[in-house]
RNA sequence: CGGGGCGUGGCGCAGCUUGGUAGCGCGCUUGCUUUGGGAGCAAGAAGUCGCAGGUUCAAAUCCUGUCGCCCCGACCA
């Protein structure tokens, strides 16, 4: 490959974009890589296209050597497949919908399950056939309620998608591992730094999910990891280890204290500090919150009370994956007035039974520990409220918040808080479209087996803006080679015959399988070329200029910035063996 | 959907308060000079000032409406 850059459709900018945010969004546009036309839409242009090409071919090759095989289902989709599932109006906003002249509903498809599910049908019904790995790299919509922050979350995105059948769960655990295994490979191959996080399987059902989250600043989940262990997860899906529960007997007994003009925790804790000789903290004391929770299909709301330790809030994504599919929302002063038992700010788990309020708690909330809360009454809190004495709660639900240097559900060492990208998600998804497709495969015995399935993603446009997300610096891109649009970056600086030279060495380079991107443009100055070729972040740059009087030329590496001066003769050996 | 900001040549922005000739930088074209860190000089091309309506002798500027975009929070590769 050959690229002269004084014909490449390409303009770099000097500045940045005013709609770009995020590095990877500047870069990649200031580099000529990208250009938006919609919000969340993006077109590639010559370098761009060539690195995801590059990211698609990783990815295919490590889909392939592991046994998938790769099919590829349209983009367009009609409405019945997903009425099956119930999908056409689960997915609601989310939806790119149209109509065909006829006025038939049709769709953009946002994931593809219920075609893989359907094609396996169609052709497979032996058990012999079984197991299966199908996969497609395609184009997905979602319109999304907010796109942000370029290519890295857009409305239009290249996924690779995948999907395992088997005929028992032995069959899934094997087809999730050996994804796990080519994942592994793949992001290694991309140069992308990750944790392999536990994860919560979302709306799409299924048990057993794991997210490849890539850290950076930018990232838009959050997870946790333990560096005595190992152990990473999704904030969503982080356990809270449960202390040990403690004997109720010879507790003090509950007692009730006027807390007049205290609906906070820490109007609360200084109150009973002050007027009650206490020596309480916001830990000691136990805030309940009301949620009413919607399952979807009824309109019917439960009213549900959490109970969680004082000094931490709840946070609503984790309450979201621990009610899923429950939608839970906020208890609004109209929902209170309704409720008289349910007294604002001041709620306590003592009455809730009565109420018939279910109640749920926190993992640290186990029989035997003693608490400040609410009583029930405007202005009255209750001190020594003992769990398993005065109250039972109902179960325990993960719905407060994660901080750094909680313990690690494994081992108990602190763990760090981090921000990151979803790059890939594999999960078995069991047999929820099986069952939806009656998906089954004639046994051995003549009866019917029906398959499980698993599921398994891997964002492959979004891979690109991670791993310039990841690997840039103050002066612009710094590719992996791999995925890079070039091996080498020649720069003829201009003057006399340098660009004829560096010509030359490009074709040998070419010759020799070297992918070559040579500035050839006549009358740049070069400032400027010094500039772009930092800025589009082809590894290795190679520098034709003064020196080529004394028959050398200057090898630079785009990472570390290393410069050496090295004969002429040897250029096209030194670059070759790079690569 | 809630909150904040912005729409002016290809890109980044000023001008708007106090109505009157549409301006700056980058980029682009031509010529000369320059050639190891986003060059200099000179001459050019290029803008329905988001859209619609209103006020006015006169609107980028004031008023009303409308559309769009970006950023921060609830969804996901």
């Amino acid at each position: 490959m050959l690229l002269r850059m004084s014909s490449l459709f390409l303009r770099t900018l000097r500045d940045d974009p005013a709609d770009a945010e995020v590095p990877s969004h500047k870069l990649l546009v200031r580099a000529g890589y990208i250009r938006r036309v919609a919000p969340g839409i993006y077109s590639w242009l010559p370098l761009g296209k060539i690195v995801l090409e590059n990211v698609t071919r990783i990815v295919r090759e490590e889909m392939d050597r592991m046994g998938a095989q790769e099919v590829l289902f349209p983009a367009l989709l009609p409405r019945e497949f997903y009425e099956a599932t119930g999908r056409w109006t689960e997915y609601g906003d989310t939806l790119f919908r149209l109509k065909d002249r006829r006025g038939a509903d049709y769709m953009l498809g946002p994931t593809h399950e219920e075609l893989f599910t359907d094609m396996v049908k169609g052709e497979y019904t032996s058990y012999k056939d079984y197991p299966v790995i199908l996969y497609q790299i395609q184009t997905k919509y979602r319109d999304e309620a907010r796109p942000r922050a370029g290519i890295l979350r857009g409305r239009e995105f290249l996924m690779k998608d995948s999907y395992s059948f088997d005929l028992d769960d032995d069959g899934l655990k094997r087809s999730y591992e050996l994804h796990r295994e080519a994942y592994i490979k793949t992001f290694d191959r991309l140069g992308i730094r990750y944790r392999i996080c536990f994860a919560t399987s979302g709306a799409m059902g299924g048990s057993a999910s794991e997210e490849f989250l890539a850290p950076t600043p930018t990232g838009e989940d959050t997870f946790v990891a333990c560096h005595s262990c190992g152990y990473a997860a999704n904030a969503e899906a982080v356990v809270t280890p449960a202390p040990p529960a403690r004997p109720v007997d010879g507790l003090p007994a509950m007692q009730v204290l006027d807390t007049p003009d205290t609906p906070t925790i820490e109007t609360l804790v200084d109150h009973v500090n002050r007027h009650h000789g206490m020596a309480i903290t916001a830990a000691d004391t136990l805030k309940n919150i009301v949620v009413k929770v919607t399952t979807p299909g009824s309109d019917k709301a439960e009213v549900l009370v959490i109970g969680v330790p004082g000094d931490r809030e709840v946070d609503f994504k984790r309450l979201e994956a621990s009610l899923a599919p429950g939608e839970p929302a906020i208890f609004e002063a109209e929902d209170f007035a309704r409720h008289p038992g349910l007294v604002r700010g001041y709620i306590g788990p003592q009455a809730l039974r009565d109420l018939g309020v279910k109640y749920l708690v926190d993992p640290r909330v186990v029989t035997g520990t003693s608490w400040v809360t609410g009583a029930n009454e405007p202005g009255k809190h209750a001190a020594n409220v003992v769990a398993g004495r005065d109250f039972v709660p109902d179960g325990t639900i993960e719905a407060a918040e994660v901080r750094a240097g909680d313990a690690c559900p494994r081992c108990g060492s602190a763990l760090s808080i981090d921000r990151g990208i979803e790059i890939g998600h594999i999960f078995q998804l069991g047999r929820k479209y099986a069952d939806a497709a009656q998906l089954d495969a004639l046994g051995p015995d003549g009866k019917p087996i029906r398959i499980t399935m698993g599921s398994y993603g891997i964002g492959v446009s979004r891979a690109v803006a991670v791993i310039a997300e990841q690997w840039h610096d103050e002066l612009g891109l710094v590719w992996p080679r791999e995925v890079a649009p070039a091996d080498v970056h020649i720069v003829g600086t201009g003057k006399d015959n340098q660009v004829d030279v560096a010509l030359d060495l490009a074709r040998e380079m070419e010759a020799r399988g070297v992918r070559v991107l040579v500035d050839d443009r006549p009358g740049v100055s070069p400032g400027v070329k010094f500039k772009d070729a930092e800025l589009l972040g082809v590894p290795t740059i190679l520098v034709v200029g003064r020196g080529l009087t004394q028959g050398v030329v200057e090898l630079r590496d785009r990472a570390s910035g290393t410069k050496e001066e090295i004969p002429l003769a040897e250029a096209v050996d030194r670059v070759a063996a790079l690569v």
